[in-house]
DNA sequence: GCGACAG
DNA sequence: ATCTTGTCGC
């Protein structure tokens, strides 16, 4: 008996979460409250983290927190906490925060308490800020019980306020043609939520980017790309290789040896600046150095030109 | 009834 | 979110 499972929550509890998201959303701030991101090159910047839920396969419940701490500009992993968690909340569009966030706040409380050394100055988060039913995101959420500034990071378009995934939109995504490109996603309402971003040369699919709390919607975008190695951003990307890998060992499961040194690879080199918008912008031709890179593994999540799921 | 649906 | 190897392209 109350498998509520089949009809989501009840209408009384999602009516609670919308009080509880508005009340909260009067606390974001959408614009740079930090030096560092008006910077060009964001000096000043130095930890970027980011985090992520990962869940376990047939179960409903079981799942896996992970919290990472990136150095800037280097993107390299200096922290990292995975935790198993009991999910209590079930997904529900729009309210993905009470599903996650619990636990991905006490992650950061954590590394508050431990290492306060490490805290990121920013946390790029696996969802949507403002771009969002009621403005007010996972990333925002996150954000004001933190008060750390935080980026959304979404990899399909939530579709609110009019934006669609339509013909248009993806002729609009055709015209991204390098790294950093990107165009505005103005709702009905005459908001700009967010941009859609090519964050890779060589992915085709844009990464929907908005504003999370403490940081202008132009400075997460140019952030985001610079923390850009393949498609996902390195801080969300490890944050979710951290939480798989623990639910792997957590699960006894028969988990590649130790199959793990990519080596410290360059940055990647930051857009410099007038990263305003479309492409065609004079880019000379840059693909002169013979990569010696690791071969990226084609069983991450780039360069997958899946565009249907 | 049909379509949409971040993770 | 999760299931998954190979495979096509630069």
């Amino acid at each position: 008996m109350a498998l509520e499972a089949a009809g989501g929550p009840p209408e009384e509890t999602l009516s609670l979460w919308k009080r509880e998201q508005a009340r909260l959303k009067a606390h974001v701030v959408d614009r740079d409250t930090e030096a560092w991101q008006r910077d060009p090159a964001f000096s000043g910047l130095q930890r970027v983290g980011g985090v992520d839920v990962s869940f376990v396969k047939g179960d409903s419940v079981r799942a896996c927190a992970s919290l990472v701490v990136l150095t800037f500009p280097e993107l390299e992993v200096v922290y990292e906490e995975s935790r198993m968690v009991s999910l209590t909340a079930p997904y529900v569009s729009g309210f993905l925060a009470f599903r996650e966030v619990p636990f991905l706040l006490e992650l950061v409380q954590q590394l508050r308490e431990k290492e306060p050394g490490l805290m990121p100055q920013v946390l790029l988060v696996d969802g949507n800020g403002v771009l969002h039913h009621r403005g007010f995101g996972v990333a925002c959420h996150l954000g004001v019980l933190t008060d750390l500034p935080c980026v959304g990071v979404a990899k399909k378009l939530l579709q609110v306020d009019g934006l669609e995934n339509n013909a248009l939109h993806k002729e609009k995504i055709r015209l991204l043609q390098t790294r950093g490109d990107s165009f505005p996603l103005l709702g009905d309402s005459g908001t700009v939520l967010g941009m859609a971003l090519r964050s890779h040369d060589r992915s085709t699919r844009p990464l929907y980017i908005s504003v999370g709390h403490r940081m202008s919607l132009e400075a997460a975008v140019r952030l985001t790309c610079c923390c850009c190695r393949f498609r996902i951003p390195e801080p969300v990307r490890q944050a979710d290789i951290s939480s798989r890998e623990h639910i792997r060992k957590s699960l006894g499961l028969p988990g590649p040896p130790t199959l793990r040194s990519p080596k410290a690879q360059r940055p990647v080199a930051c857009p410099k600046r007038d990263s305003g918008e479309s492409s065609g912008e004079g880019q000379p031709p840059q693909d002169h150095s013979p990569g010696p890179r690791t071969a990226p593994r084609p069983g991450s999540q780039e360069q997958t030109g899946k565009d249907w799921q």
